[in-house]
DNA sequence: GAAATTCCCGCACAAAAACGCACAATCACG
DNA sequence: CGTGATTGTGCGTTTTTGTGCGGGAATTTC
């Protein structure tokens, strides 16, 4: 087994199950304790996973707490939601994912609008909640607890027999070759649907997940028909995914 | 079970209840007491909670008023709570309803307790969520933004199509001629199918709605297995309902 | 003020991590 | 090719960490 397959099982564990334990993982695939607790250093040093004595957790964990990086980028994700948000009328009918810029294009959104958001994330639907107008379509199904959004084969197909006029995708990682990408598998799943359920499809991503990839591909740049960033829609940088035929905000 | 997980556990604990005691989280996770006053003094020295003698108290806690009349309501759906998770076992498939006193089962479950929880109340999903070993099914629909559940038809067809070991039904008032009834029309819908699909229906009420009646009916109370008040289960108030043939906890 | 808890301290012990090293596979490149 | 460097892995040994336990000090409680 080579080294980033194993990588990319342990991450998967870690997304699955939120924890592992460096015996179990090394029973598993048949590696030294030592190799394992290498492979959790490499993955914890790149911010996959939180290393801790005996294993390591989802970041997920303790996502509660990390005010100094939230804060940070919290203005940019503010500008991704505005331009988000100028996409949006009255009576559509939205689908969106889960992630963090779709948490704060939800928090922005105007109290008059009118509209029906159907998601499967729980932060999400919180906040689609509390606005005055808006109706919530829930998508149900298995709660994944990494991500805190539903999965699974109900979750699909509900989304399949619906037809969005827009979808809203917090995108991991973006790249020309590559298209987006993600690292859950379950995730994946959810936002390929997603994506054939709409008629306009929306990335919505910052600027320094842009030219990246994970392992496991979601669609080409093709399917894809906006693309927004924190940057001005003119920024060098952008300019390939133009050419590519995408409208860049 | 890790450290950190162990510590996130007690956290929320903390932060659900306003205060833990170190004795009951001892015998919750099964570690010694001495490991639970390491980490509370942990959580402490990083400004989580505060450490007092016995266990400790949540933050906000401190300085805010203390309503004795919430308190007071509080313990007793945490007497009902107890009383309802002791029906629970390893390897249940379990329905609940929404409302504030199956929140208080959620928040009181064991963390080694290993079951499946199938809810459309958002609230309540959020509380099995953070549970280390719980399953978690969500039913998907339109969400009522009023209780803060999924309902129609949808939500309804999906719970017709399972089979639940056990129901808690969260009561609104209950009551020898009508049986147990509510006031919203969507609500009684979902409890009607829970009901159906369940092999046991238990009925959770703090005893003041015990006795009093709203205008929709949902059920008769010969569809009811259990009755669970923060009454004892001798309590005179309660023998109509047991000598109706259910049984009274 | 006496009984019962709870806390603190030191110790023991097991589990996990760190470290240094050996060795095999792969790569680099003239 | 071949040879030397690099990388990935496993194995002892030593350190560190996490946890429980006993006994005595401190505290709550009545």
């Amino acid at each position: 087994m080579l080294k980033k397959e194993r990588q990319a099982y342990i991450l998967h564990q870690v997304n699955l199950h939120n924890k592992v334990l460096s015996s179990s993982l090394s029973a598993d695939i048949n590696v030294s304790e030592d190799t394992i607790r290498r492979d959790l250093m490499e993955l914890a040093e790149e911010g996959k996973v939180i290393k801790v004595h005996g294993g390591a957790l989802s970041h997920s964990f303790s996502q509660v707490h990390f005010p100094a990086n939230e804060v940070y980028s919290q203005s940019q994700k503010k500008k991704i939601a505005n331009k988000a948000i100028s996409l949006i009328s009255n009576g559509m009918f939205i689908l969106t994912s889960g992630g963090t810029t779709i948490l704060e294009m939800a928090r922005s959104l105007p109290p008059q609008l009118k509209a029906t958001f159907i998601s499967g994330s729980i932060a999400a639907i919180l906040e689609y909640m509390h606005h005055p107008n808006i109706e919530v379509i829930l998508i149900g199904d298995r709660i994944s607890k990494s991500s805190k959004i539903t999965v699974g084969p109900e979750a699909i197909a509900k989304i399949r027999q619906m037809k969005a006029d827009i979808c809203f995708l917090g995108t991991n990682a973006i790249d020309l070759n590559h298209g987006i990408t993600d690292n859950d598998w379950e995730v994946v799943q959810l936002k390929r649907a997603m994506i054939e359920s709409s008629q306009k499809v929306v990335c919505l991503s910052i600027a320094e997940k842009i030219n990246t990839f994970q392992p496991i591909h979601i669609c080409d740049l093709s399917k894809i028909d906006i693309l927004i960033t924190e940057l001005p829609a003119d920024d060098p940088s952008l300019l390939p995914y133009a050419e590519a035929g995408i409208r860049v905000l």
